[in-house]
DNA sequence: TTGAAAGCGCTAACAA
DNA sequence: TTGTTAGCGCTTTCAA
């Protein structure tokens, strides 16, 4: 291995001068400079990331951990991180939490010598245990907010009063809505804003059981809706995968999208922008928030401005899943 | 910051007993041990990681450098490499290359000097350039052959020998194999393998114009199919999207699921499993392809075996869109 | 603009 | 079993 003494020597200056010329340029002679930045590429060399991490403090790591990878939701963020850090030649040190709260520790203990700032992705921890590990590096959540933390939130609720105002504006005043994953906190944000408009606009809108985020279910639900619900001329799914189960179902039980029934969902993150009918949905920018929260992780290495909460704004994509009601 | 030496004064020891009893316990007396293991908990005391790397020369950390993230295709394999990391306390240091050759070798000199090892998923650079990088530091490929170098090879060719295999032993006689990406190396390996054992069993393949891995694309074959091949009886789809394509355009021109044809996938990414009719397709080992990956890595840390290459089988999963032709 | 020297926090000979 | 000592490869005062 080359070291940088090594290329010091070869170009005959001080490894000060030799770090400087690769480190800090503007330091050195220009003269000097370009000699040892040659010397260097001649040799092959390459500082040491380990070192440097040991003497400057700062490792240009950026810790994500996310609960899984297997849920769609979770890789545009992790993408999203990973892009601020790319010029700056920083990278993503990635933790898998599998939604566990002792793993979630163990990984936030385990990158908290490794990277200079830590983002936690829907994080399961209590906010105690969250607001310590901030004490000692700089910590924004995505996807939950910690008082006293800073957070990215995904404005999923008003995009939900967008999605309504939409079906409202068409003119469907039975609506149903078809919640879940069951026992969601964010599911409940959704339902609650959901209701709210249809009580605002005279509209009935009907909370059906939550179902978990499969195509199964929502083809469960589209045989529910036929039996028990035949009066409702719109459906709000709050995944695009209960959505695509609709999508799929509805068509075999004799009722056409959208002529006899309307369909939308609170996220895209299937293909449903691709079928037949298109899918009505909110557009979800998860990147966007990934690079927020990395940002974020940067500015509070500097020098402490007040904990900041972003909002990041959802958008309607209206397709041809929703029409009039006849 | 609490440090080594701080918990070696404060347990009125040497700061190299107090290493030996946080790193190598069996080297210290138990009561030494358990006295400075308590003193440490009691400061809250962590190991430095950086400067542990430092001296040990081993980081702990595998670096994967991955095409994308949007392809449900990649995530499950860094899920993968994760795993056999987290028992020694281990993480993945992620890198995503957009595809670029650029990008990639800029990532790899990046991670050179804070990983023990690269597992590099679909790379695009050279053979050479590859080599090279194996030269510092222990490098293992996934879903591409290097020669000389260790590789994780998903097996998908045979697994589409025994796709078409099922369909012969249904009866089907006339199948239409869907290909893409375009231009894809894989598309290639699966097609020859798909024409190979159509022309052993006397049957014939008709090769339709590769398509882009959308719903979309399954969408508008579904239509070309219905114009132009109405003889064939069952359909080959590259990819689980376009089959997911295929279910969803067929129905509405008439044509039933596997009545009047049978719809098979060479990989099972998307939700096809949770479809009704269910789809039959590959099921792709790609958390056991990150497994094994990261397992290479490790053994190649060690002292030299020679490159091994090693083939992770897909699995057939016959569902209900697969059934004899009529 | 350059160099000498100290040290980042830890581990690992070597000695005791 | 424990302590002393010398680095790991780099950056950064401080002085010249």
């Amino acid at each position: 291995m080359v070291r940088l003494a090594d290329v010091a020597r070869a170009a005959g200056v001080s490894t000060s001068t030799a770090s400087r010329a690769l480190s800090r340029p503007e330091m050195v002679a220009p003269k000097t400079r370009e000699h040892v930045a040659r010397v260097a590429a001649a040799m092959g060399f390459q500082l040491n990331a380990t070192a440097r991490a040991l003497t400057t403090g700062r490792t240009g790591l950026v810790g994500v951990i996310v609960p899984t990878l297997a849920n769609p939701f979770f890789p545009p963020i992790v993408t999203g991180v990973q892009q601020p850090l790319t010029e700056a030649g920083g990278n993503v040190l990635l933790g898998v939490s599998d939604h566990s709260e002792d793993r979630e520790r163990d990984l936030v203990t385990q990158l908290e010598s490794r990277v200079d700032g830590l983002v936690l992705v829907a994080p399961v921890s209590g906010d105690a245990a969250l607001r310590a590990a901030a004490e000692r590096l700089p910590v924004v959540t995505v996807d939950r907010a910690v008082p006293g933390l800073p957070a990215v939130l995904v404005d999923i609720p008003s995009g939900v009063r967008q999605l309504m105002a939409h079906l409202l504006d068409l003119g469907h005043r039975r609506i149903a809505y078809l919640g879940g994953p069951p026992g969601s906190w964010m599911d409940r944000q959704r339902e609650k804003a959901a209701l709210k408009a249809a009580a605002d606009a005279g509209a009935r809108l009907t909370v059906l059981d939550p179902v978990p985020p499969q195509i199964d279910a929502g083809l469960a639900a589209a045989e529910h809706l036929l039996r028990h619900e035949a009066e409702v001329t719109a459906v709000l799914a709050y995944s695009s995968y209960v959505l695509l189960g609709l999508l799929m179902g509805l068509p075999g039980a004799g009722l056409r999208v959208p002529e006899d029934i309307s369909l939308a969902a609170s996220d895209d993150l299937t293909v449903i922008g691709m079928t037949r009918p298109g899918g009505t949905a909110l557009q979800v920018p998860l990147e966007e928030a990934g690079r927020t929260a990395c940002r974020l992780v940067q500015e509070s290495s500097g020098n402490g401005t007040r904990p900041r909460r972003v909002r990041v704004p959802t958008t309607l994509v209206v397709r041809e899943s929703t029409a009039a009601p006849r």
